[in-house]
DNA sequence: CTCTAAGATCAGATATTCTTATCGAACATG
DNA sequence: CATGTTCGATAAGAATATCTGATCTTAGAG
């Protein structure tokens, strides 16, 4: 008989690809996490992983499997979130995954923003890229996540929270750095550097410049939006970076020019997402209303 | 920590209201039962069943953890149906559910149709009102259901099989029985019966009479459609019935008249619908077929 | 007041799941 | 080419969780 057990250990092996790290992630030992996922190939009849000498990779059957294990952990969660939520919003320990774009901006802010209106509030932050928030909010491992929006997924809720205007960051000493406003010329520049694949900000940046040919881009594929300033700093291209970043992180470098494009400026919705079946509106009001507050300031 | 078992067993005393015959159903004993409630109440800090002398009733925290619940066992099934699916269409044992008004007509052409298409199918039955069907359909207990659409459940999916004509009967010695065809005129009568409240076609027959003042429809609220045939063969008024009840069970009583309507001819579409995450498509494609060799004879 | 039907409780039996110890296979390395 | 390392698999006994069967409690019906 299928058991949430079965499912929770199965999850975890997925999401580490090595039964002995999931094990230690379970607080079992390693054989009894074995046994448990061969009971549930053999139920399932099937087999879920590929036992390699690095570890254990899904094989089709289980990339299907783990879609449907995740959406009944994520609806478990739901469960166990709705009896609580009895007891006030925010009053269980909520896990609310931010994108990093936006976390250093947000997170300094919203936190004492929370702590004052509820103070008995537990937070659990996780700042990663959108599409592994986004699979971890599914499967319940997060209750919502702070991205860019839209998402356009069905299973999900969206509420917006701020517009985040688009700038161009280019070096002090450039021909472009003594123009008013950044335009579309600017963005051709052979130079552009954006962050590396999988980042949603690169995505955005590249709805931006859509004129421009991919072609063309400069190869960098920064890691963070740090290492892209670091790179103007230094002269080598031209970037575009989210204002609310820039509020947070990149005031101070006297060898970057940060350029405000005329209106309409280019810019992104930036929101909450959470399980559409989770009832944690009440929650998302209150941070809703914590971010409010900050961006009065 | 919250596990399955609680959940069949919730589920189960949710469905029976009332803890013993739930036991029963579920093959253990009624102590065995009642400490998983209490644990699961413990869980989720809340009661879940008011008990009383006659049984056990849901409370308002109890039937919105049924739903979660329900939603749970649903993904559930979605999960260990995915797996057998590989083994072709129909190959596990398939849970049909169909509504009373299109039972008579389609079973007994659609059981032999599926018997030859794939000799090794095994369907299980189960008629009963569209509500009813679709919760069932919902927790996973059925695994597709043959109603009338559209449903409008953003969790289901549907696929139509056959437009179904509404036709009217009348008693075959009224005023009404020399006409050609129904009108709109004859359904003004005050002694237009309908079935009792819960039945999906008396929805659609007051859909259709819309024109009508609901205070002025007899009272009578038949159980089924056959009672409300002997209603009219009795003469005591007038009522619609889907064309393919009455192709199946209606044609001999020569005391009832039936009359079509002129084009454009009121009508329903009846269908399947299934769990969208169910994975499911190549056994309703089974079906779907099936009923398309029946209409062809 | 007694009887009945429903769920709760408790002790012991049973099943399931876990841990510890050990094994075997697939590499990498000296 | 032997040897060590890193995986996951296996086996036996220990620890938990779950179930059964007998009994109890409660609330309403006769």
């Amino acid at each position: 008989m299928l058991s949430l057990r079965n499912l929770r250990y199965f999850h975890m092996v997925a999401r580490t690809g090595h039964f002995g790290r999931a094990a230690e992630a379970c607080s079992i030992t390693q054989p009894a996490l074995s046994m448990q996922i061969r009971e549930l190939e053999t139920h399932l009849g099937a087999k879920l992983f590929e036992r390699t000498r690095e570890g254990a990779r899904l094989t089709e059957a289980g990339r299907e499997a783990l879609h449907h294990a995740d959406r009944i952990l994520g609806a478990v969660a739901d469960l166990e979130t709705q009896a609580r939520r009895v007891r006030g919003p925010l009053s269980g320990p909520f896990r609310l995954g931010i994108i990093p774009s936006v976390a250093p901006y947000l997170l300094p802010r919203l936190l004492p923003g929370v702590m004052q209106r509820i103070p008995g509030a537990r937070l659990t932050l996780r700042e990663t890229r959108t599409a592994i928030l986004i699979e971890e909010l599914l499967s319940g491992d997060l209750d919502a996540v702070i991205v860019s929006l839209p998402l356009d997924n069905p299973e999900l809720a969206e509420r917006p929270l701020m517009r985040d205007p688009f700038v161009l960051a280019v070096p002090a000493g450039s021909e472009f750095a003594a123009a008013d406003f950044a335009t579309a010329e600017m963005l051709n520049s052979p130079d552009l550097l954006l962050l590396e694949d999988g980042h949603c900000f690169r995505d955005q940046a590249l709805d931006v410049c859509r004129t421009l040919d991919a072609s063309r881009l400069s190869s960098y594929g920064a890691t963070s939006l740090s290492t892209l300033i670091q790179l103007v700093a230094n002269g080598q291209g031209v970037t575009l970076l989210p204002q609310l970043f820039v509020t947070a992180e990149a005031k101070a470098d006297p060898r970057v020019k940060l350029l405000r494009f005329a209106p309409p400026a280019p810019s992104r919705m930036v929101g909450l997402a959470w399980r559409r079946t989770a009832g944690i509106e009440r929650d998302v009001d209150e941070i809703e209303a914590a971010v409010q507050d900050t961006l009065d300031l």
